[in-house]
Order: C-alpha cells, then structure tokens, then sequence
DNA sequence: AAAAACAACGCAAACGTTTGATTAATTTTG
DNA sequence: CAAAATTAATCAAACGTTTGCGTTGTTTTT
C-alpha cells in the first residue's frame, strides 16, 4: 500500500480551508484563529504529515545543506572533523552533504560545481594537496555561497577559515625538547609546496633563535611522507656531523616509520621522538613518541561549521571582515606507561 | 553583483521558444530539431546554464540522495566504508547524506525520520548497540525508500543487508590457533545482546567441535567491551583451571586492553592473541594479534551502496527477493616484524 | 488528390509550499 | 452610527522544470 504522503492540500481539502492557511496555521502564523490552528495542527499529526522538504527548498531557494569537501575520509583527523560538523550542523537543522577529493585538484573543482549545482547553502573545504589555484573557490562567491576553509586553507587571509597554528604548536614542540636537555633536534618536515611544513619550519627556527641557538638548515629535512622517504630522512640524521637525539617528525605516519626502522636498527632509545597527532592510538606503541601536537580536530571542525552557519544566517554585507580563526594547538606529553 | 542563476525559462525568452522546447533540446528530446537544439545549447553553455538542482528534485520527487546512517564515524570501519559509499555514489551522480546515531536508539529512530522527510531515495544503515526495535525502518516501506543494512544489521533475512560472515571468519581464526598447537582457546566476546557476539560464539563453537574438541562454556566470556571489562575478563583466564594459551578478543579495542594488561602482568608471551581488525595500525605494536579478522569495510560499503542503487532504480515489485549478501572475511596472518 | 504519417514545436498543468495583496467579517473608536 | 481598525481567512502568483497532449505545417503513402 503506496500511502502517499499527506500534503497541505490534503490538509486544506479535507478542513474545507486554503492550503495558505493550513501552511500558516502550522507555522504559528498570528492571521490565523487558534481554532483553526488548533484544528489543523490535530489533523496534520494524526494524518502524519510531513512537510515536503523538496517543495520547500524550492522554494524558498535555500537547501539547508552545508557541503563538505575534505581530501580523504578515511584519514582520522577528518573523519573527526566531519562528524564534528555533522553534530553541529543537525543541531541548527542543517543537512550535511560531502565528498572527496582524493587530495586531486581535478576533483576538487569538479565537486565545488556540484556542489553548486546541489546549491548548497555553504560549503566547509579542506583543500587538496595538489590545490594551488583558487578559482573555483572565488566563483561561489557570485553565487553567494559563503566558503569556510579549516585545516588545510589557502595561503591567503582575504578568505574565511579555521586553523591550527602549527608554527606555535612547533616552537612548544621544540621548546619541550631543549627543556628536555636536547641541543641537536632533527626535524622530518613535509614537501616544501605545503604551507604546513613552511609553518613547522619556522617554529622550529624560531624556538631554536629564541633559546640562543644556532639553526643549523641540515637538521631540517624535507620528505615526501612515504617510508621510504622517512628511511632516507632517518639515515640522514644517523649520519649527521651532530647526531640529534630528538627528532620531530611532519605526523604520525612518518613518526610510525621511523620508529619501526630505528628499532630495525636497534637505535631506538637513543631518540625522543616528537609528532602531530594522527593517530589515535600511537601512544599505544612501546617506543611511542614522547609527546605528540594535538590539533583539536573536533574543535576544528565545530568552529568551521559554526562560523559557516553564522555566514549563512548573516545578510551579506559588501565589506564584512573574514573569520581567520586559530585554534590553538597543545603539547601533549605522553605519559610513561606501565 | 550577485548574479542570478540562468534558467531554463530565461533562455526560453531569449530565443523566443518554449520552455518545454529548451528541456527537450537539453535533453535530446527528438522532437525538438538539429538547429534549435544547438542553439538551446549553445546558449545554454555561453549563459552558464544549470539546471535547478531542487526545482528538479520537487518537479520529479525524487531526489538523487542516498542517506547513511552508522553509530559513530569516528570509528575507523566505518569511515572507510562510508568512504566507499561515497566514491560509488558519486560514480552514479548521487549524492550522500550521512548522520551519525551515536549509538544511540532514540538519536536513530529521530535520524530515519529525518532522512525520510530529507526525502531520500534510499537509506544505507548500520544499526546502533541500542536498537533491538525496528518499526522506524519498516515504516520506509510504505513510502517506498528502500533500506540496505551493512556490517550491523538486524537479526532477521526479510531485509537487505550486507555483512560479513562472523562466523565463518571465526572458524577460521579458531582453526588457526589449534593449527598452531593451542587446545585451550580463550574467546573475550562482546555483549550477548549483539548479533554479532553470537555469531562469534557459533563460530567458535563450530571450530571446536568439528576438531572433535570439547566445547567449554566457561572458555568463553561476554565482555561490555571497555578496559576494566577486558581485565575482568582477562582475570577470568588467569585463574582458569585450563587456562588457556590463546584467546580470540571480540575487536581490535579489547585486544588493545588486553595486551597492555597482559603486558603489565608482564604475561604477554604466554598468550597468543588474535582479533578481529578495527584498528589499521595494531600490527605496529610490539605484541600485537598474531592474527587478525578482516572485514573488509570498503567493498562492504561498495556493495552495500551498489545494492541500495538497483533498488532504487529497480521498480518495486512487491514480490521481490531480498539480497543477503555475505562479504566472506579473511584471516590476515600479521607476519612477524623484525 | 485525399489520407496518413511525421517532424517540430507550443500549451498548460503539475509537483507542494510560501507569501504579498486582498477581501470579508467583526470589533473598536471618536 | 459611520468610519477606522482589527481579525481571520482567501486568492493568486511564484519558484524551475518536466511531460502528456494538442497543434501546426510538411512530407510521404495510397
């Protein structure tokens, strides 16, 4: 039995009344008598009915969806960060819809279309690696789709978005270790085209400045995050004129890597190992890195999805400022476990 | 300049045609001639032309959308099923909706309804801890939303579900250990109010018995899965007149609690372990399972997304057949790290 | 040459809801 | 008591697209 769902119409047929008054009956609309209301609240509940959100967002033009687009779900941090977003967004009465970059610039604009196709109300990014044109970000502007990045954001300010600061998350990082008695401190850094490892690099030189010490640019390497990058990296610092005894490493892939290769090699105990925090359970590890920057995904993706949400509702005004929201990244020292 | 969307009425104008003539010259519609057609086009093309996403949506009733709804993304099966689900959506122009049930009932229960006023055109579900009822989904039958479970799915065949053959898995993970000389098998299972826990159990049984084994009850102990649970449970084995060599944890969560208490006990190498994979990076640890059950979440969510979309596309015959379908789990034997 | 077939397009309704303008009935006010 | 204000409801248009049916001309078939 195809029970059709119960419309307005319906509503007004059966009440002998207008479909304009059950409508706005139902929305507590003050032209509308409270016997009335009364009469077609009753009948809408006990006919089930359901509004047609379809008819509504057509229109009223507005979806309530926020889109989502991030490189690759399956990577922690994100999948924390979207379910983070989907709280906030259900608890506005938002939908959340989302797709994946596969972190392939390609994708990514052929998403952003889409996404405007299914005219979105909003949409939360979390550009792709390969991502260095923005084109298709500005064009929603005409549409006046507003665009919140997090995480991974554009390497300008005239745009919304919510980051870590992973430049002060590094000089605690470093600082912790030099308090720690370290003097030579290896960093594994990113692909130089990241704006994050350019952040991880400054921090490391300015905490190292700010302590009196001198930057030594060989202790800082670039790696492409595979292991065998992270091999190379590791036998670079073994063989290094100052051998370190710490190491900061891009996450907690490359972390993983080096410390199964320097228990291979049976160095293990000869490094502190530092990283930012991917995986959830890396403390786990017997020889887990001393400490780890936490970079409040959840948070991240709360902040975002408020802020998009703030966008949506506010008129839009020519000359608003941008949201270039920080979250403050902590150390997170491990605890010696039993 | 906020620039208004081109329609189809727009270009109507402009070329001094129907609107219906402008949809079928989109569309291919032969009625509409080799001429006019390419002008529609063209036009279309030099004005930006897009369709109306909702406009389409409210004009055909439906509305391209599959809905998911799992107990937390956060957790690493799940975010890489619905990973899957996504990248097969997008495959067939569909777009996906997702919300999480925090396991929780009542959240689950307001989520389908929610989904079903969302209009969706089908529904993928993993049912949460709490649900043992299941009227909020039979409901969708009556509007026509076809419903496909995966991985938890409810405790009858007259639905379409997906999920992997616990059972089967668990008799090979039993096998193995007795290949390997254990005759005292231990098992850490979950809840008794969990499908699941009782296919491991069958499963174990099975194993047993078809060794021509006794079957202990007392070998096996349901576990509410958290850390003081899995040391009660752990306990339990310690002081077992047989106590055993090897034990089969319910996931890859209790495994890890095991294997810290284990290790603090300082006990761990007299145990194998093996589990059932939830986390990708357990094999990393130093005594980590010797085996692991894997579930395949990705072609779970492939095949779970491409059932949900022939249905869909299929018209509902009443009579139809429901797709059981079972994904046949592995054991990955974690080779040794050196 | 009349009938039939076809090609190319327009008309109008429909999908369900919202909303500004309007009307009708009632009540208040000076 | 007439005019003004208030209340309660209706009307009709609109949102953009699709689609069954009807209407032209034009071409083909008998």
């Amino acid at each position: 039995m195809q029970s059709k769902p119960t419309t307005i119409k319906e509503i007004a047929r059966i009440l002998n009344i207008s479909p304009s008054s059950v409508s706005r009956g139902l929305h507590d609309h003050p032209s509308i008598g409270a016997v009335t209301r009364e009469k077609i609240k009753q009948l809408a509940k006990s006919l089930n009915y359901e509004p047609n959100n379809a008819a509504i967002l057509f229109q009223k033009g507005k979806t309530y969806t926020i889109g989502v687009i991030l490189p690759e779900l399956s990577e922690h941090f994100f999948s924390i960060a979207i379910s983070a977003i989907e709280d906030e967004a259900i608890k506005k009465n938002y939908t959340v819809i989302f797709a994946q970059s596969h972190d392939n610039y390609d994708q990514e604009v052929k998403l952003v279309e889409k996404m405007k196709n299914q005219r979105v109300d909003g949409l939360l990014v979390s550009i792709s690696k390969d991502t260095s044109k923005f084109d298709h970000f500005e064009k929603l502007n005409s549409f006046n789709i507003p665009v919140v990045f997090f995480d991974r954001i554009p390497p300008f300010k005239n745009v919304h978005y919510v980051a870590c600061s992973l430049e002060s998350a590094t000089i605690k990082a470093v600082n912790y270790l030099l308090k720690k008695g370290h003097r030579s401190i290896g960093m594994i850094n990113g692909p130089t085209t990241l704006y994050a490892s350019e952040e991880r690099k400054d921090g490391y030189m300015q905490a190292i400045t700010f302590n009196r010490l001198k930057f030594d640019p060989s202790l800082v390497v670039n790696c492409d995050l595979t292991e065998q990058g992270t091999i190379e990296a590791a036998d670079h610092f073994l063989n290094h004129k100052r051998k370190p005894t710490a190491i900061v490493t891009f996450n907690d892939y490359v972390a993983l890597f080096l410390i199964k290769y320097f228990k291979k090699l049976n160095v293990i105990n000869d490094f502190d190992v530092v990283s930012y925090a991917n995986l959830p359970i890396i403390s786990y590890l017997d020889n887990s890195p001393v400490a780890s920057v936490e970079q409040y995904p959840y948070l991240q993706g709360q902040k975002a999805a408020n802020i998009l949400l703030d966008l949506i509702h506010s008129p839009n005004s020519e000359n608003q400022a941008y949201y270039n929201t920080i979250v403050e990244s902590d150390l997170i020292v491990n605890e010696v476990k039993d």
